[in-house]
DNA sequence: AGCACGCCGACT
DNA sequence: GTCGGCGTGCTC
């Protein structure tokens, strides 16, 4: 009889138990665990964490599953080191729900061609391609290239490099509904699509990807972060493409940023990684600036299209006539392209007709029932929605508070208004809403694009679905109906959001021979996020931001945690955070501000509080919270969770 | 994460 | 008397 430990994929730590059989490390057993039996993987020991003999359970077998390799293992033990995460909850991440299911008919996954097509390159592109083959081991390298540069191809090249040498390649992308085009341009350079990792893939699926990616026959796979914690077993190289998009940030159950944690993968493989972006974010330009990552530029557009003619509108100036949401110069710009047959796209990140209904009679705003949040008028279902929980009923006819009828009035802009206010103004224009309200399936994406392609649609009016490496040869014209609208709320990323968001979004236009044209509407043109913007000066930004953050000691130049607080009696949870504050170790230089309430105090029915912990750069920010934290008792009814490097404040 | 235990209110 | 609501604590 030996003792084992087995890790669960449940939010626990792993457990002893015995056995005669004879098991190594990342083997998967069957296992007593309370009343039920489960599947898990037998974990290296802890030799100083012993159960007492006569309470251990017996493994009841050991699975005919392949052993999960050691990288894996390995990895998911520093992801919940850093993360503070429970081991078990990020062991679920690297498994499939069908563990110990075989598949009859597993699915084939082709291998790519390496010398499928043969690219053209521009000096600049070649030198990237030469640099990245020149790495061995792990490194960092941040390929930065303006919108429409290529960067796509030169990464391309050094898959098919890596491929050549029989190792697999993990390609993470923001979101999966993107990945159409991607995917057909992977397929034109390598003769076949790759394997595919992302949350709407049904449990076959998922039980065979995992499978071919754990036995070599995936060669590529693309996916989104969770594609992180596949079981590689020979991983030679991680793409991160848009690195600087904020859907990397986990922000639900394990949270954790994938860009930074794939770095930490590589590094585990010993192979390199490559960071893609046209706005990386501050962290990567820091170190790329300070030479710890391979900085590799393209300044200039594929094939000599040049970036857009960018232009601020001062939204302060009154206009004649009616007053709408769209300026007279973006007007005249727009009815510049209809008579050209060029397409416009005009920006708002905002969903629905209006984001608050107010009552002219008593001033009565319709609030959510469980959020602390203003419905939202969506007018194409006759609804109010909840954009936080999903709460949604019929739009009322009358007040709900004074019960005055017709006294609802919609307050400010969304897509649907905006698209309304250009039906008015061009009533024959054909145009588009495009947001997560249309676009629910990858499908419609498909179905969109095409028209897009072939030239059904002028107007384009959407949300940030929008922003993101489409390529749409025949627009021409951005316009961002509220450039001032991410930079309200003052949280420490909101500038870097913005300027990063509208960056991409301005980047649509003009991307072959016809040159493009940017208008920003903004009550604030003095600002210096939108005056970067405005002469494409991301440099001036960078430091502006890099200067700011130093000052404040903020990341990259120091480190935060965030502790939040939620449960759903009120006065309980602001006294749990009241004590977990009082009880907080005194240290030099290590900050703790709060508490405060969350900008969304209550959601869901939960109210919600938050601790902000800042220490310097050098500490090791989990060591301080383990002393803290680990012998503080919160009330059951009360859920904690920590957020090492937190990117968003609610 | 599940699941059971146990303590209070409502109903046959 | 008993059914069942969910707050609390445990799983090697």
């Amino acid at each position: 009889m030996q003792r084992v430990f087995v890790l669960f994929p449940v939010a626990l730590g792993s457990f002893e138990y015995l056995t005669d059989l004879n098991v190594q490390v990342g083997q998967f057993v069957k296992a007593p665990l309370g009343k039920k039996k489960m599947i898990g993987v037998v974990w290296p020991n802890k030799p100083e964490d012993h159960f007492p003999e006569d309470k251990l359970k017996k493994i009841d077998s050991v699975l005919p599953e392949p052993a999960l390799p050691k990288q894996t293992i390995d990895f998911v033990n520093w992801v919940a080191g850093y993360t503070l995460a429970p081991l078990g909850a990020v062991l679920k991440m690297a498994l499939n729900s069908e563990m110990g299911k075989v598949s009859k008919k597993p699915l084939v996954f082709l291998p790519p061609n390496p010398g499928h097509t043969q690219i053209d390159f521009s000096p600049q592109q070649l030198k990237a391609v030469k640099a990245m083959q020149g790495l061995s081991g792990f490194k960092v390298a941040l390929l930065d290239g303006v919108t429409g540069s290529g960067k796509t191809e030169v990464y391309f090249e050094e898959i098919a490099h890596i491929l050549e040498q029989k190792k697999q390649v993990l390609v993470l992308l923001p979101e999966i509904i993107l990945t159409t085009a991607w995917l057909r341009r992977f397929e034109s350079r390598f003769g076949v699509t790759p394997a595919l990792w992302h949350s709407s893939l049904t449990p076959k699926q998922r039980r065979d990807t995992w499978e071919a990616v754990r036995n070599g026959s995936a060669q590529v796979l693309v996916g989104a972060r969770s594609a992180l914690f596949l079981p590689f077993l020979n991983l030679g190289l991680i793409v991160v493409d848009e690195e600087h998009d904020p859907s990397f940030k986990q922000e639900e159950g394990v949270l954790y940023q994938a860009r930074d944690m794939a770095i930490v993968r590589a590094k585990i493989a010993d192979c390199p990684i490559v960071l893609a972006s046209a706005t990386p974010c501050l962290e990567t330009y820091s170190h790329a600036k300070e030479g710890r990552y391979l900085h590799l530029k393209l300044p200039e557009r594929y094939a000599g299209a040049e970036l857009p003619e960018t232009r601020i509108i001062d939204m302060r100036k009154k206009e004649k006539g009616p007053v709408r949401f769209i300026s007279k110069e973006l007007q005249e710009a727009l009815a510049d392209r209809l008579l050209r047959g060029e397409q416009s796209l005009l920006f708002l990140n905002r969903r629905g007709y209006a984001p608050l209904m107010l009552c002219r009679a008593c001033g009565h705003r319709i609030q959510c029932p469980h959020c602390s949040a203003w419905l939202v008028e969506h007018k194409g279902n006759h609804t109010l929605q909840c954009h936080h929980c999903g709460y949604t009923m019929p739009t009322p006819t009358e007040c709900p508070q004074c019960h005055e009828k017709g006294a609802m009035v919609a307050c400010g802009p969304g897509v649907e208004r905006i698209a309304e206010e250009v039906t008015t103004l061009f009533p024959n224009a054909k145009i588009a809403q495009i947001t997560s309200d249309t676009l629910l399936q990858p499908k419609d994406f498909e179905i969109l694009m095409q028209k897009i392609e072939a030239g059904e649609l002028d107007i384009l009016i959407g949300t940030q679905v929008l922003a993101k490496g489409h390529h749409f040869p025949n627009l021409t014209l951005v316009g961002v109906v509220d450039a001032d609208m991410g930079l309200a709320g003052g949280d420490l990323r909101a500038g870097e959001r913005t300027f990063q968001l509208l960056q991409q979004v301005m980047g649509r236009a003009g991307r072959e021979e016809k040159k493009g044209l940017a208008l920003l509407q903004s009550y604030n043109p003095e600002n210096l996020i939108i005056n970067a913007l405005s002469q494409n000066d991301r440099t001036t930004f960078l430091n502006e931001e890099m200067t700011t953050r130093k000052l404040l000691h903020m990341p990259p130049f120091g480190r935060l945690a965030s502790i939040i607080v939620s449960g759903r009696n009120q006065l309980v949870t602001w006294q749990t955070i009241q004590m977990l504050s009082k009880k907080a170790p005194i240290e030099k230089n290590i900050e703790i501000l709060g508490p405060v309430v969350a900008p969304i105090s209550k959601l869901r029915g939960k109210f919600r509080y938050r601790l902000l912990v800042k220490t310097p750069k050098e500490t090791r920010i989990q060591n301080y919270l383990h002393f803290w934290l680990d012998s503080i008792k919160i009330p059951a009814s009360v859920d904690m969770r920590i957020d090492i490097d937190p990117y968003s404040f609610f």
